[in-house]
DNA sequence: GTAGGACCTTGCCGTAGCGACAAAGTCAAC
DNA sequence: GTTGACTTTGTCGCTACGGCAAGGTCCTAC
């Protein structure tokens, strides 16, 4: 019988993660010392702990070690296979994850698109046609919180523009998609950065599926942002 | 200016996620309704969120992104740097965790070998020559607690075994080492789980270079168990 | 006999990033 | 007026412990 310290030095452990395993029910002592409160480690709790270590290291949450230790070797070779499945699944998530991070590197630093899932958007539109996109100023108010959506050109001499209104207007959902969405940051020209966009989309293999919108958003203050967002597949980038 | 939900909806998180933001310092609306409390965003805000869930993708923790946000964009890139260098050191341990799993999925389950480094550890001994093996029970006595390390067989027609006593004896410390460890479960032969140690060391490529123990632990109640441990080069698994 | 030092106990706070409630106030539509 | 969607603050919960504090225990050295 070993006190607190001498098994978990044996083992590489703290005392206090010893104290845990025993607050949490996963390893009791053998003993312990009615008067003194000291704990009593034994063998059989050097090895069910050696048990608990080598299944921690290979990432399983406590909760999860304290059933497979009790349970049949059937349920622990599954729950093996699982984490190793899961782990496969966390390397391929880290590489992408660093792919993006490589990227932004890559990437002139004028905006950063990003890919998104949205859920369905209700607005409420009105429906101006435009010679050029120029004209957008025109039917964008500043003042209160205008939001403009431009849907998409069509060839059939201008454009197809819907101005959301705060409270008059046509109402239009838009359905859940993948999108890329790229905020324009201030001092930042547009055209400018719908090119990267496109660019970054290109390089991304990424196809447009959906309705393109450009929100021109307009502060009560008069201060002025764009988001650029393409609905787009839902390859891996 | 938007009301939280509609900030929420447009970028894709919780309210819940905002108001955090909000308590760190991290995110502050433009504007807060005196009397009712209600937190009002603009576009600024909209722009600093897209930057704030974009470094969060590439994992950066949220102290880290505070600091980012207001940096030259040098700092930015090292840290992006940073993180690339970090996500592809987790992947080799990861890649390192599933090789684990998958071995003990392909080990015979007597024993689970386990690498760990030890600081060195002092032992009281009382040095005892044997002529076999079978003779260490004689100077093994049950209770209490008795620690058994048997050091090394010696081509002089015998073994010197070095016997851990409680009070009386010679001090010996061993250095810190990286070892392998395995526990022999109860009822499992010792023989053969220390052929199963060391078929798990060839397979592993690993070579042996210190003193190999074998620990007799005996319990109080006289209950019995092995710990097999050899000290190893610290070549990756 | 006692003073030290190493060891042990319980307990509470902190970690990252929110999710899940709860109780109560706000706002617009019908 | 009432409903329903939305907001506020607050607290607890999650993982796997680390750190600290105040106090008790054990053994050795003088």
């Amino acid at each position: 019988m070993w006190r607190i310290g001498q098994l978990a030095r044996m083992v590489g452990v703290s005392g206090r993660t010893l104290r845990h395993y025993d607050k949490i029910g996963l390893l009791a002592p053998a003993a312990v010392d009615h008067s003194t409160g000291y704990r009593w480690y034994g063998v059989a709790e050097l090895s069910r702990l050696e048990r608990i270590r080598g299944l921690q290291r290979l990432g399983l949450p406590l909760r999860q070690i304290a059933d497979l230790l009790d349970a049949p070797e059937a349920q622990l070779r599954q729950a093996l296979a699982e984490i190793v499945t899961g782990i496969k699944r966390d390397i391929a998530a880290l590489a992408d994850t660093a792919a993006q991070a490589e990227d932004h590197l890559a990437t002139p630093m004028s905006i950063l698109p990003q890919q998104a899932t949205l859920g369905p958007r209700r607005l409420r539109v009105r429906h101006v046609r435009l010679d050029h996109p120029s004209e957008l100023a025109t039917v964008c108010p500043a003042p209160p919180a205008t939001l403009l959506t431009w849907l998409r050109g069509q060839p059939t001499g201008g454009f197809t523009a819907a101005v959301t209104t705060d409270r008059v207007g046509e109402h239009l959902t838009l359905p859940a998609r993948a999108v890329v969405r790229a905020v324009v940051p201030p001092s930042t020209d547009v055209v400018r950065a719908g090119q990267d966009l496109f660019g970054w989309l290109d390089r991304h293999h990424l196809a447009i599926t959906g309705p393109t919108m450009e929100e021109h958003l307009v502060d009560a203050d008069g201060a002025h942002a764009v988001v650029l967002e393409v609905s787009v597949r839902t390859h891996a980038i």
